[in-house]
Formats: C-alpha cells, structure tokens, sequence
DNA sequence: TTAAAACCGACTATTATTGTCGGTTTTAGT
DNA sequence: ACTAAAACCGACAATAATAGTCGGTTTTAA
C-alpha cells in the first residue's frame, strides 16, 4: 500500500494535540512527551505547519503552539497537504515542484485520467473529515 | 500529495499494454519500447507482476508476456497492492513486513482509525476500475 | 537576570527507489 | 544441431527521499 510519510503522521497527531488543548499554548517539549514524537524533528514539522498558517504561536517563556481556527475548520486534507507538499498523486500530474519528469506519452496516456481520478477521490475523502471529527468519539 | 512510485506507474502501463493486446504474447522489448519503459527496470518489475499470479509468460524465442484473466477481471487494486507492497497506509496498521515500528499509543491514538478510514476509501477507488475500464473509452 | 520557549539552517544517517549488469535457461525457427 | 530471441535471476550501484540531530539565536515572562 501506498504510505503516509511518518513525518505527516507526526504532524496531524501534533495536530490533534493541539486540537484537544485550544484552550492553551501548548509548547513543543509538551507534545513532544505526550505524543512520543522526537523534539528536534517535532520542531522541523511544526514549523512548517505554522508558516502554513494553520497553526500560529508565542514566543519566549510560556510560548507555545495553538490552532489559528477552530478545529472543526481545519481539514485533515490541508495538513496533508501541507506536510506531504508535491502536487498530483504521480509524477504526470502538474507539479509545483514535486519534480515533473516531462512524460514522453502523455497524450496517448490511458493511465493518466485514472490517476487523477484516484487522487480526487483520496482528496475528496480527506477533506471530508476535520480535526474536530477526530477528537469527537 | 502522496506519490504513487514510478515503478507502480510502469507496472501499470505495461499491464495497460497487455490488456491491448491481449491476443498476443508481448516481449518486454515491445513493451519496454511502447511504454518509454528502462527495459531491465521493467523486467524486475514485470517478474514481479507474475509471480503474483496477474500475468503469464511464456519462455524462449517468440516467448512474451500476457494477462492471466480477461481485463475486465483484473482490477488495479490488485496491481497497485503487488507492486506497492506493503501493508497498510500508515505503519501502525497491521503489517505484513512493511515494517510496522511498534507504536507507543495505539490504545490512545484518535489517528489510527482515521488513517484506515482513509485506506479503505483508497482501495475501494483502487478496486472499483478494471483494466477494460481504462482501454474503454 | 535567568530560564523556557520558539526559531533557524546546516548537517548526518538511514532507507527506499530506481536502475544496471552479467550471466543462465528455455524455445522456436533454420 | 545451431542460433537468436526471449524469459529468468541475483547481485550490484547510483540517486533521492526520509527521518533525525545539532548548535546555535531570539524572544519573553517571571
Ligand atoms: S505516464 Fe505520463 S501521462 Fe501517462
Ligand atoms: S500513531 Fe500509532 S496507533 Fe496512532
């Protein structure tokens, strides 16, 4: 089977953390402990995340991370998206630098539109679900 | 997004070439020239392919390769799963040797049913097309 | 003033992917 | 019987992606 890169999976229960905890900041050595995930990576992650804009922080003592919206505004599909970056599902699909490299058939391609077609449908179900859907039940 | 890997795409397109052709056995020579295909890469590939039972081969001079089933009973779900290896989305879901790094929640984790929700959208989409779906049309 | 935090860039290690090579075996056609 | 074309096989090599680490700087509350 196709895989999740550990480093999303790291960041959506990041995530999820910070979802269950809006109430606060919550600092990285905190989800760090809580979901076993290696601090200095941890970092590498959550940065990325913020400077998508999903999550936003504080600085200096007392700092933290925090949800920028609701969570039940959040898709899990836009962290994915963020996470994973490279655009299409394969390398055919138009690329913002997830490396195209330029397909000699293309045009006579039958498996391209397939491809595309999985890649709504994955996307489809991605967005369908919030972090608010994941910490409910 | 999630990339699908190059060898999963070739895997494809040779089996698109097969469905083709399907009165006739084909040479890796054939496909490997038709598809833009490495032809030492496609053969490990395609080696591989076989042995999961999807095509069949036939040795020697004028030897080539043909599908085991009529198009319409092939679904690329089940070439997708040959070539991809490996179990599961994310490694926490049960493993058959693509390496399931024990993980420390699993009890707590609100991702892991997630993660398998969106596997099984997956390979329903996977499973609903057949290779006559994609030489139709 | 200090300690705890975010922030940053460079670096390393490991693993996965993609591809290559040199052969052996089988088989149809001559 | 010989030859050429094919499948078959295992080991290797190059490259790229992933996962993780390190040594710092800056910001801020107490
Ligand atoms: S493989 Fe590139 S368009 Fe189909
Ligand atoms: S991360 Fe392993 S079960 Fe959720």
């Amino acid at each position: 089977m196709i895989r999740i890169s550990t480093k999303t999976q790291y960041g959506l229960r990041a995530m999820v953390y910070l979802a269950k905890n809006k109430k606060k900041t919550c600092s990285l050595k905190e989800i760090s402990k809580a979901e076993k995930i290696p601090f200095d990576y941890l970092e590498k992650i959550v940065s990325r995340i913020e400077k998508s804009g999903l999550i936003e922080s504080k600085r200096g003592s007392h700092g933290g991370y925090f949800l920028a919206r609701s969570p039940s505004k959040v898709k899990t599909g836009e962290i994915v998206r963020v996470l994973e970056g490279r655009e299409g599902l394969v390398s055919c699909i138009a690329d913002k630098n997830g490396r195209k490299r330029n397909c000699p058939l293309s045009k006579k391609c039958l498996t391209k539109k397939f491809w595309l077609r999985i890649q709504n449908s994955l996307e489809k179900a991605l967005n369908s679900i919030t972090l608010a859907n994941l910490i409910a039940k």
